[in-house]
DNA sequence: ATTTTCCATATTGTCGACAATACGCAGGCA
DNA sequence: TGCCTGCGTATTGTCGACAATATGGAAAAT
């Protein structure tokens, strides 16, 4: 990872035409950089739930003070990624399978009310990104791809909910997402039947096409609920004892 | 506000056997203390939406350097009651009314759920805690007490989900209540009839206590609707310009 | 041998100082 | 007049140092 302090120049040339002038977007704040990058640490499971996170070895290794990093740790906190013990540290968060139970249902709900919205809101745009996706998802899924299976997936889904046009809806989605991606990512990679929930895709899109609303709510959630099932027995042995 | 520095001895004496030896909470973390201290601000219109926070005017008044103010802030930020701009400082969030209308639309749906769970997994205690509120309800409603009224209603709405004993879904829940809680206040406190929703929650109570969670989703996602007609208007014009 | 006490060390928490940036205004220029 | 330019000031961003706290283990006591 590599840190930007200054105003650098990720230019944010769109497709559009480009306003005249240096029209670029200032360096992301530092705070949010580190957030980002202890994120992806996370939940692409370089660190472990209940893991200890020290903040001078980030420090040493981004080459930043620890102030910005506690502010990080903090947003990660309040995320739900990490958990901060009073004069102790911060810890991967590590919730148990009873968490995750819980996650998974409000999760589902959030999904199929994005779904059921996107069926009235859906733009164009958006739509034919959700088919892009599901066009990656059988290619993946043929191709054996877990990973870009993984991947497209999770673009397909979050594609959908996006239709919705509630940005509130969006984020709490995205945010518990990211809680139970870590999960859901190792699931994918271990499950023998992966293959058993892809099926359902086709008849998401196809409610999705036809703007059946309450359809689609209805099959996301079913659709989430058997996606856990099968992986209930991958939500591995804590690997560090809990708080 | 106080703020407290050392562990002090906030004993957390109950009404239980008190464990032998000085088991004393120890204090809240600075940055916690601070965050709560700007979250009060904010949701009771000490602070007002687009209002800009300053650091050192808080680090003066409250005696603290501004590293915890920052810490605070960030959390605030994560809690979407603040806006950051790099470089520019923090905000008090002031979203519009198209924001707060899709913001209802989730709360409403966890809201039912809460209900729908709580009606499966509400301990005792829960639902005399319940009840107990709706006493109080009743109570200010006859006293004409909107500002008591107010604080028994949240109390009793808070109180149901509570009972679904999904910390998750409580948590989500109670951090979107926190976002509408400023215009909820306001609009209970300036509505002409604000009378009109009070009457639902004898149904509300009844399903809950019959325990039909179906009819309680419904009822609930109904009252919040309603009560949100009732206050559109009151969405005042923006205080100050938003970014 | 077991427990307790005490201390050295590692880590987190807070601070004041400095750097970087944005803002407002005066002055210059067309 | 209207607009640009440059500078002083106010504010935010980052840092290194120090204070406060927890941790682990050696030494002492039972």
């Amino acid at each position: 990872m590599s840190l930007t302090r200054v105003p650098d120049g990720q230019s944010l040339v769109s497709d559009e035409a480009v306003p005249r002038l240096s029209l670029t977007v200032a360096a992301q704040p530092l705070t949010q950089q580190i957030a980002n990058h202890i994120r992806d640490l996370i939940i692409h499971d370089g660190l472990k739930p209940g893991e200890r996170i020290r903040e001078q070895p980030i420090s040493e290794q981004l080459r930043v003070s620890r102030t910005p990093i506690r502010e990080a740790l903090q947003i990660l906190a309040t995320e739900r990624l990490v958990d901060i013990l009073p004069n102790r540290g911060a810890l991967v968060a590590n919730p148990g399978v009873e968490d995750l139970r819980g996650m998974l249902k409000v999760y589902s709900m959030l999904d199929g009310l994005g779904g059921e919205l996107a069926c009235l809101s859906a733009q164009p745009a958006q739509v034919a990104e959700v088919e892009l996706q599901y066009g990656l998802l059988q290619v993946a899924f043929e191709a054996k791809d877990r990973s870009a299976y993984f991947q497209a997936n999770q673009a397909f889904h979050l594609g959908i909910v996006a239709g919705s046009g509630n940005p509130t809806l969006v984020e709490i989605h995205g945010q518990l997402n990211l809680r139970l991606y870590r999960t859901r990512y190792l699931a994918v990679m271990q499950i023998k039947d992966w293959t058993s929930a892809a099926y359902q895709h086709a008849d998401i899109l196809k409610a999705f096409l036809d703007r059946d609303g309450p359809l689609l709510n209805r099959l996301l959630q079913a659709h989430l609920g058997f996606a856990w099932r099968q992986a209930e027995g991958v939500v591995e042995t804590p690997a560090l004892a809990s708080a």
